[in-house]
DNA sequence: GCCAACGTTGGC
DNA sequence: GCCAACGTTGGC
């Protein structure tokens, strides 16, 4: 997941191509700027710069402009790896400078290229992993900015219910990335999943 | 702490 | 290109 205090010393294997400078994150959200596009997909739309792994990929959308909605995965409570602490709750973020941090140190590839795809200003929800209660914690904005909190926490227990349900009755969550890429730290989100998961928001808990 | 899922690596 | 071994993610 993405830590934003993780260095790239790692990063070499992910992308043969180009491998991003540490700070890469925040100089790469420009609005006009092209995105890199998702290596994994079809590689529709933009000249292969990816050797042959282009194909396999199942399950997500090819055209990264289309992306309008983000899920962003940071661990809320403190884990070592490598002598670092991987802490980074929302807390954490609100306490930045400007509320904004660098959201770099994201190793996976696939994750990385939909970094590249977020635009300035676009929303993302921020989710609490590998910790006691996993779940979405709050709004961010890219690059990225903390925008609110939810009024309430809305645990990943909850929302499989609601992407179980969805799958038998065609729903909104039907296809969330959450749940279908397991563990993909950077995941785009439609509209239709964001704004459904905002109207859980105000709902019971036990009204699932 | 356990372990399933799944990504990466490297021998062949 | 296949696939086994290995490493990481992350829920439980």
């Amino acid at each position: 997941m993405p830590q934003l205090k993780k260095k790239w010393e790692r990063s070499a294997n992910l992308d043969e191509t180009e491998p991003l400078p540490k700070e890469a994150k925040c100089e790469k959200l420009e609005e006009k700027e092209t995105p890199a596009g998702m290596e994994g997909s079809s590689g529709r739309g933009q000249t292969s710069k990816k050797p042959s792994s282009t194909k396999k990929r199942s399950g997500t959308q090819v055209n990264p402009e289309s992306y309008s909605h983000w899920l962003l995965k940071s661990e809320p409570e403190s884990r070592l790896e490598n002598g670092v602490d991987m802490k980074f709750s929302i807390e954490d973020l609100k306490a930045q400078p400007n509320q904004t941090a660098c959201w770099d140190g994201v190793r996976n590839y696939q994750a990385r290229n939909f970094l590249r795809a977020m635009r300035i200003g676009q929303k993302a929800f921020f989710y609490h992993s590998n910790c006691k209660e996993p779940g979405i914690a709050g709004i961010v904005k890219v690059d990225v900015q903390f925008v609110r909190q939810l009024r309430r926490f809305i645990p990943l227990a909850e929302l499989k219910v609601y992407f179980w349900e969805h799958q038998a009755a065609e729903g909104a969550l039907k296809n969330m990335t959450l749940f279908t890429r397991q563990r993909l730290s950077v995941q785009p989100l439609t509209k239709e999943e964001y704004e459904f998961v905002l109207s859980v928001e105000d709902k019971k808990p036990n009204s699932v």
